[in-house]
DNA sequence: TCAAAAGTGTTATCCTTACACCCATGT
DNA sequence: ACATGGGTGTAAGGATAACACTTTTGA
């Protein structure tokens, strides 16, 4: 039967995500271990969203705006000193990235995990591949390579972005990770990522798959973007965050033909050729509408 | 600061959702007031699955097979007898039932939830409307009526089976089923639904969301199916997960051209007409792909 | 013979993908 | 002049929605 106490801790986490400078980043509150905004559920917190919030603005001094439930974990070996038992309940948040703030504390997404931008040569991937086939060989050896194939997209596959937990769990269990048990060193972090404090790095992976799931289906872009913007901005946005570049006709085809924006009547102050209309994001869809957002049309 | 002791208990509860009698049903442990199954998290219990795993066995004698997390709750006033507050972490789980078991402790979902059964003739909602009209009325009644038209498909919009927790905390809101604060009696328990333990019916609202949603894009429908079936009774499944007709051609096209399933060649012991070919699911198919399901072809 | 369910063929439409091209600005 | 990014038209292909029809059984 059940022991005495099996009283457990309960941690809030957040992934809060901005886009800088071409990259989605999360915020963290230390380096060397990286960690994120996190702290217990507190018995004065009157939900958990309201605790995460206390916690990301004590840590951070940041206001939280848009913020989604994750995922619940407690497995592993997750009692970390030997004593009580933790669970973590996470959180996804989304802020716009204010340029003149800069972004120290901001850590890029494909500096975590390198593999994941496709808008680059794929340089990460090239090196792990023949690491996952190696893997692959090891053992279990047709599973183990239709997994590979299925999360990388290799072997002609099409890549998933939304895969991006199943391929961080590929890597950890091939020991490709730093934090990995059978962590099997030669790689440089350039490619493996860096080690962040317990398992906060499979929770960044989490809302990274998360994120990317949403954005195909809900609005939820507009969260990361300034007040008013071009649709040349946005697009890159949604490309950061994807990680792959898209079709500029077909993007602004869905944006404008969901009715997702309208014009400001203001043009951009340029930054390379010709000047751009500046557009806001009708808030009022938010109630209009349930279904529809930002479809990822694909390819470049 | 902290006071001293913020410890919590943790609570597994289980959706647990099979189909019978062409009607989705969830596992219950008591009547008056219908429960579902539950119980602490243990120290030992490895991970809060194989705690939750252990629950069910216990409480029903069911061994579970498909199992994913669904969300943690701990709001509201959640400190129910006083004393430590308690998070649910709720898990939604598949299975067969065997028709020949019978489903004695398997409530219908259209019993909790009368009025997302479109497949009828919406008797329910069609109560419901001008309750819900009415409340529009009482208050800030733009906004609660578009949000009242959105989830419910008022005014020409369409019907989202998905949206049944957003639908359910409307009619919470509007203190349109027994367990709202604001209930205001005068609707029978057939338009209503019944009252369950704590907000065990809210938890199983959002497992209805979450397996309406996930049908259309993933091939789950089949852990509710028995080892060989009929197209026919395949698609009656998933017309009684949505609660929606759907089209018999589109719907046979779909699976068929996705490979999702392999003739037997066996025939059904037929129950009205002509009899039918048997098939089965191609359990390879998880393995090879990760995207893809079964899309609800719309309309009758 | 009829009801009931299985099973098939075909068409219209829309959405996605992709190609090709023009426009306005700074250097 | 040309590089750079903004902005548009349109056609090919595939997926979806819908219509109408035939087949095989049991009562």
């Amino acid at each position: 039967m059940a022991r005495k106490l099996d009283a457990v801790r309960t941690e809030l986490v957040a992934v809060v995500v901005g886009v800088y400078d071409g990259a989605p980043r999360v915020l963290t509150t230390s380096a060397a271990p990286l960690r994120l905004p996190a702290g217990p559920l507190r018995d004065d917190h009157r939900t958990m969203q309201a605790g995460l919030r206390n916690w990301v603005e004590d840590q951070a001094g940041l206001r939280l705006g848009y913020v989604e439930q994750l995922y619940t974990f407690a497995d592993h070996d997750r009692a970390r000193d030997g004593s009580e038992r933790m669970i973590s309940v996470t959180y996804l948040a989304l802020t716009w990235l204010d340029p003149r703030a800069g972004a120290s504390g901001w850590v890029s997404w494909y500096e975590l995990f390198p593999w994941e931008d496709r808008r680059d040569d794929g340089a990460a991937l090239a090196v792990l591949e023949p690491e996952l086939r190696a893997w692959a060989r090891e053992e279990d050896t047709e599973r183990r390579a239709t997994r590979c194939a299925v999360t990388f997209g290799l072997d002609g596959r099409d890549w998933l972005p939304e895969m991006a937990p199943q391929r961080y769990e590929v890597l950890f269990e091939a020991g490709l990770v730093p934090e990995s048990p059978d962590w099997r060193d030669g790689l440089p972090r350039e490619i493996t990522g860096p080690w962040m404090l317990h398992d906060h790095r499979r929770i960044v992976a989490t809302g990274v798959g998360r994120l990317r799931a949403k954005i195909q289906y809900r609005p939820v872009v507009f969260e990361l973007m300034p007040p008013t913007f071009t649709l040349g901005q946005l697009q890159s946005c949604v490309e950061a965050i994807a990680g792959q570049h898209l079709h500029k006709q077909n993007f602004r085809r869905l944006v404008e033909q969901q009715h997702l924006v309208e014009e400001t009547g203001e043009m951009a102050a340029e930054t390379g050729g010709r000047p751009a209309r500046l557009f806001r994001f009708r808030r009022e869809i938010l109630d209009e509408r349930a279904a529809g957002g930002t479809k990822l049309p694909r390819g470049r």
